[in-house]
DNA sequence: TCCATAACTGACCAATCAGTCATTTTTCAA
DNA sequence: TTGAAAAATGACTGATTGGTCAGTTATGGA
């Protein structure tokens, strides 16, 4: 019988501490140190799974934006109609974030990587870019084919687009910042159907 | 004569410099001897002005949010129409940002600062509750007196300023994580006037 | 039972850097 | 011109920590 294989296991189990760890110290104070103790295991075990602090950092975007590249996935490639894909996707999105409000704290420090680090830059760039140009796509056909309207955006797509990301990311950094602030699950759901309205 | 009081002059380059190298370099990685070879004086007179990185932190944190602060105050004390206040508010935020776009991955940093260190903290909290609620207010007697129309928020005063304040900050927030998504001046201003033709 | 090897450990190293302070330089009133 | 105080210097220290690796332990097939 071949050995049961530890590895993914084990990094999985790194990568909980490490959100857990560097949610609570932020990034720059915790230590390796601290991450190896919420997990169990010593030190230089994390480096046979991961071999540097910034990778697990990494690891660690990769993995909180998994969510996010599936929401834009079903919001880009759906079948169904366009202002149903776009009102799910904003729903998932806007729960998705109100779900891991414990992580708030480190999901302000990734956010703050994208300008330095390229791993996170990319994946911002990248995100960003599919999700403006697929959403402006989105809303110019459906305009055409009469599902919505942009009467309020001068009939331009990509004005829209614009004002629905501005809009959706606003309410998430918002939550980020001060959860005292807005109530998500309410407030979000209340400015993104507000929004609809408008199409 | 007395001596040419050499200390609010220094104090402010140390400051300047300190901009250019956190945002060159990231917070965390900045040395203190980098921001002293930058201000043209050695680490040591720092000191002399600063009793700490954290507290060179802070003060560039709450320079930068003076102009927030001041077009804060015209917002909410002002006094001509609602509707005139509400659109200088974001047109001075949106060119205030625009200017100091070679800050961006700094002030991305300071964002992040919130949760953790309790000056960020206070500032942020404190400008935007006063910003919910005094927007809230002011659309709340703009309403009644006729200035605006909140019909496209069922009349709901609250919902009005969440929905701007998720617009407004949701521009700045991807101008921020990525300079190439949006034009400020250009998309920013369009999604302005665009919010604003709802009320 | 044996042992090859996978998995893990934690003391250690090398590098880093915020902050200090004894000393030097500059300033200017007398 | 002088000297006392203000301003500035930069070598140094103490503490920290990412990453390494020689040694130890656990596993399971033969």
């Amino acid at each position: 019988m071949p050995r049961p294989n530890v590895s993914e296991k084990r990094k999985l189990e790194i990568l909980q501490a490490a959100a857990q760890v560097f949610t609570g110290q932020g990034l720059a104070v915790a230590r390796m140190e601290d991450v190896a103790a919420a997990a169990g295991i010593s030190k230089g075990t994390i480096y046979l799974y991961y071999p540097s602090k910034d990778s697990l950092i990494e690891a660690l975007l990769r993995r909180l934006f998994q969510p996010l590249d599936d929401a834009l996935a079903a919001l880009l490639d759906g079948i169904d109609p366009a202002r149903q894909r776009v009102q799910r996707y904003g729903e998932s999105v806007i729960l998705a974030f109100a779900e891991v409000a414990p992580l708030h704290p480190l999901i302000l420090e990734l956010f703050a990587l994208a300008p330095r680090n390229p791993v996170a830059g990319e994946l911002f760039k990248g995100y960003f870019i599919s999700y403006r140009d697929g959403l402006a796509g989105l809303f110019r056909s459906a305009g055409e084919a009469g599902e919505v309207s942009l009467v309020a955006f001068d009939g331009d797509a990509y004005r829209a687009a614009v004002s629905f990301m501005a809009m959706l990311e606003g309410l998430l950094l918002l939550a980020l910042i001060n959860p005292a602030l807005i109530d998500l699950r309410r407030d979000g759901m209340d400015t993104l159907a507000g929004w609809l309205r408008q199409i």
